[in-house]
DNA sequence: GGATCGATCGGCT
DNA sequence: GCCGATCGATCCG
């Protein structure tokens, strides 16, 4: 199967979530692989979009998102949680797209021990629980995901047909009109393991 | 099944 | 000081 390169991560952020649906999320970890495929994301894209964490300009934080697309952007909420986002557009131009949810493919006994026994869709349908579960904190902070020996990478697989596309506006998120109503959350139709 | 609320702490509005 | 792109426990029905 084939790692997706910088060339998927370098297009217009909602081209990018829309097409991460039904993608493989991989982690290697010493001689395994935990993976699942993405059934939902949501994208921020820019200062202007009052929900993205770079509304307030560039920081230590969220510097990741104005680097090189196809990198990592993974920060800490909630002083417990850590969240998965993807580096998209340009380099220079703040925006990323956030891993929601994973249906589970490979690993699902080691991702259960890291999830403390929990199985089922509460493994990694959150964006919490899936860095739980693949173990993906902010060490992976800016990290490249193009890299060919990369530890964490997207592969190619099935994809996902347009009509079992679900669009959406995002979950949890704070701001002004736009930001509240604008269909940027992706999810697959009926996916047991989407979020809520 | 859905709603509500406490946990817990790094980065910043 | 304050608050958050959440989770999990607990309550109610």
């Amino acid at each position: 199967m084939d790692h997706l390169g910088r060339d998927f991560f370098s297009r217009d952020t909602l081209t990018v979530a829309r097409e991460l649906l039904g993608q493989r999320l991989v982690r290697v970890l010493g001689d395994r692989r935990l993976s699942g495929r993405i059934v939902e994301v949501e994208a921020y894209v820019g200062e202007g979009d009052q929900a993205c964490h770079a509304r307030c300009g560039r920081t230590a934080r969220n510097a990741a998102m104005y680097g090189p697309p196809g990198h990592a952007y993974v920060y800490l909420i909630y002083g417990m949680h850590n969240c998965l986002n993807v580096v998209t557009g340009r380099e220079g131009f703040p925006a990323a797209v956030l891993v929601r949810a994973l249906e589970p493919v490979e690993g699902i006994a080691v991702m259960r021990e890291k999830r403390g026994g929990r199985g089922g869709s509460e493994l990694t349908s959150g964006p919490a629980r899936l860095c739980q579960a693949l173990e993906i904190d902010r060490r992976f902070d800016g990290v490249d995901l193009c890299e060919v020996d990369s530890v964490l990478f997207v592969e190619r697989d099935t994809g996902v047909p347009g009509e079992q596309v679900v669009k959406g506006p995002r979950i949890g998120v704070r701001g002004d009109e736009e930001a509240l109503s604008a269909p940027w959350r992706f999810c697959v139709r009926g996916n047991r393991f989407v979020s809520r």
